[in-house]
DNA sequence: ACTAATTTTTAGATATGTCTAAAAATTAGT
DNA sequence: ACTAATTTTTAGACATATCTAAAAATTAGT
């Protein structure tokens, strides 16, 4: 028996399907090709790994790849990667749900069971949870057949004075940064309703809650809002 | 670096972990050292590769091993064994539970949630799940402590004509098995009264839910019951 | 107690995924 | 366009976990 159980039932090991989660959050933001370096980072690993693995991803057909110019997800890559990103989601939402965990703790945990096997499981994980858009951070959970409803494009930083909006997403979903929000009380849903911006630092006066608060631009280019009709 | 992730942490690998399950799980009905062929058969895999990976648990004091004499766990090997096994149940229940899986479909899954790792995850869904003392097979489930409740171990196929009982438990817990007993509609907690024993082939007539059936040996020698107290 | 059968271990390979160091290709600066 | 800097790939090792085949130890039969 020369085959591992993986390559047997067609299944990929957890390493590649976190690959492929990370060319595909990868190439998001940057819509080419996607350096090996920039993979090496991601996953906090040497270039020379990366290169061995996107060979190997590359004859399963699951990326596209020339030598020297990055890897692309083909079609099958990208439908893999983005039912991970669905079950990484769901359990999100299932650890804050239901499991007492913060935004800020469920990341970790997440990760792990992101990689366990069995279409029952998601479909009645989703079921069970009422089919949830969003994940705990505002980051929309794709649904069955992959599609997935865009994410809000404007960040609180662009709100003008006197403008109001809500809260749709954090960009940087760190601990720390989260934390930061809790602690202000600032959460999905939030309305927030720019006071004043100071030119100097790109810091700003918001209103929320009743509560004035003073922030600096690098939280208001990390939250997702969407402005309010009025 | 040269030491892995896992190593790092402390943490084990599933693989590890896999065998420190099947030798408790072995040694639990045979109470003295385990055979290397026994883990073999258990893990489907080769004696060989059990003398090695007996050998590294051995090093991290987590069995205790003599070349030819067989292993048994240290307490620090036991108390992980009953971690793993306690994951495994709790995730069983709230398979059942929650996400409308039948008995004999959660083993796989569990096999694969067991192994992820965080302790506030397993105290929660033991919160949520309120504390359960048994899996969905009968079995019972290790504390946060590692206290496990002791199995009924009175078999239907003892059990006398005339007498009731109730179900506890599956000794045999394959799927073909399970949907058995779905079949003839016998569940966990089912009364059962014994209403002819046959010398010639050990079968027996068995009223169960108004209903009269007649069910093999190797059917009664796999269900633990409890005789009603009259 | 001595062979025979069985079990267990060792030795040497294979496969996955990682690394370092050096070579090759690409990109950028002048 | 030509060097210099950067990026990427190759080559060779290492660690984990597995296997087969052969050797060693134990157990069982007479």
């Amino acid at each position: 028996m020369f085959l591992s159980l993986c390559r047997m039932k067609n299944e990929l090991s957890q390493t590649e399907e976190n690959y492929l989660k990370a060319i595909f959050s990868i190439s998001l933001s940057r819509n080419k090709a996607v350096s090996t370096n920039a993979i090496a980072e991601k996953l906090k690993t040497k270039a020379s790994s990366v290169t061995d693995m996107i060979k190997k991803l590359s004859e399963k057909s699951l990326v596209d790849y020339q030598k020297y110019q990055g890897v692309l997800l083909t079609e099958k890559g990208k439908k893999i990667a983005i039912r991970i990103v669905r079950k990484h989601r769901l359990w999100e939402v299932f650890l804050v749900k239901y499991l007492n965990f913060s935004w800020d703790e469920v990341h970790d945990v997440a990760e792990q069971l992101e990689h366990v096997k069995s279409t029952k499981l998601t479909q009645e994980l989703d079921c069970y949870l009422d089919y949830p858009t969003h994940d705990p951070h505002g980051d929309p959970i794709p649904d069955e057949n992959g599609k997935i409803a865009h994410h809000s494009d404007t960040m609180l930083s662009s709100i003008k004075e006197q403008e109001s909006c809500i809260v749709m997403g954090v960009k940087d979903s760190s601990p720390s940064f989260l934390k930061y929000l809790d602690n202000a009380n600032i959460k999905l849903g939030s309305v927030v309703c720019v006071l004043e911006k100071i030119e100097f630092d790109d810091s700003m006066h918001i209103e929320i809650g009743e509560k004035n608060l003073s922030i600096s631009h690098q939280i208001s280019k990390n939250l997702f809002v969407k402005k309010t009709q009025s």
